[in-house]
DNA sequence: CATATACGGTACTGCGGAGTTCCGGATATG
DNA sequence: CATATCCGGAACTCCGCAGTACCGTATATG
């Protein structure tokens, strides 16, 4: 949404030589990307709303596929980071502690963004790297840490799947949003860890 | 649309009238529609490969998306009829029943139908809802006929939330398929049966 | 056999978008 | 001020595909 300008302080001096609006622009076409999907997002469009010349976007990536693969890659970064997680002794309280909306708007953006790009994804193995990397793998790695939280203080049994349970809750979402077309609010977010991810470790919702 | 042509009494003139060729050639439009997606996808490419005139295709459908739309909507009636599904008396097995390879096969071959399409589902409502008439809700009607059947002799409590369990077997499929790449095997169905669902009916596995 | 109809196939038009080129202007350097 | 560098923007080429037009042919009817 480029509204996440440079705080950083940017004294005047020196040239931008050194691309310094490449990740306002790389937000842009991840706006466009969830906007229009892949084949629908035009390089003009990305760089009318940059307000960037065309050929200023051509001279930084070779090509239109370029750029995607770049705008993906680059929203790895973006993600809250270790420290800043939740951790309120119980599994239940940390999975609740992700709901917030903030953390959903992050969601349905990724989720428009792989929207856009999921046809591609099964014939260009490096768009499904770079969505593997920037969109499942973060989002499966704070669940990973619930659960191997919730297995070292003995709450939950520590032959469960870890792996496997760290999607049950992108898997729903998933579907909801790109498939069903929902909504996906706090109500829905609680029924999945109450009804599903709870159970599935063995325990029993509040 | 497309097979139930008029039956009209129209037996006049000319060679088939009847569209006979419809099926087969929307079948074709899927098989290229799930290969390289909806805008990868040239209308010359159906017809070639149906051995059909461009013309011919224009002549019983408008546009390229109508083509599409019709292909989609035309799956609806490809699925097991309810008669012929399995009853086991028990919930899992029913559920263990339907892990054939031919089904596996069907649900793979929607899912990448479904990934040619993400993109437009989006912005195209008619899409959208030819989408969830043809590849979601057929699916999730097997499933809650298993779960009534369940609840009605007593196997399972009845007041468990049946529309949100019709969808996790399907979601977890469609996010392994379309986000995580890997392949839909028995013992990922099997462990999605014994790990998750039974688990979020008050089950265990066996 | 004559005729009408739909078909397969080819050649065409029109358009939109990828990628390129060019230029005038802004900015920094010395 | 002179110069070098990069930018925004406009104009351009090129190409692929949606959609159309047309033709030769196969088949059904009478």
């Amino acid at each position: 949404m480029a509204q996440i300008e440079h705080a950083t302080v940017k004294p005047r001096l020196g040239r931008k030589r050194d691309h310094t609006r490449d990740p306002e622009i790389l937000d842009v076409a991840l706006d466009v990307l969830a906007e229009t999907g892949y084949d629908g997002m035009t390089v003009e469009m990305v760089a009318t709303r940059a307000k960037a010349g065309k050929a200023t976007l051509y001279r930084r990536w070779p090509s239109k596929s370029d750029l995607v693969l770049d705008a993906v890659a680059c929203m790895k970064g973006r993600d809250l980071d270790v420290d800043s997680l939740p951790d309120t002794g119980t599994l239940r309280g940390d999975l609740v502690a992700m709901i917030k909306p903030p953390s959903i708007r992050d969601s349905e953006r990724k989720l428009k963004v792989m929207a856009g790009i999921v046809s591609m994804i099964a014939r260009n193995p490096e768009m499904a790297a770079a969505a593997q990397e920037a969109l499942v793998e973060p989002r499966a790695a704070v669940n990973r840490i619930f659960f191997r939280r919730a297995i070292d203080r003995g709450e939950i049994p520590s032959d469960v799947d870890v792996e496997k349970l760290c999607m049950i809750g992108p898997a729903l979402v998933a579907y909801r949003v790109l498939l069903l077309r929902k909504p996906v609010d706090r109500e829905f977010l609680l029924s999945n860890i109450d009804e599903v991810i709870l159970p599935a470790v063995g325990l029993r919702a509040a």
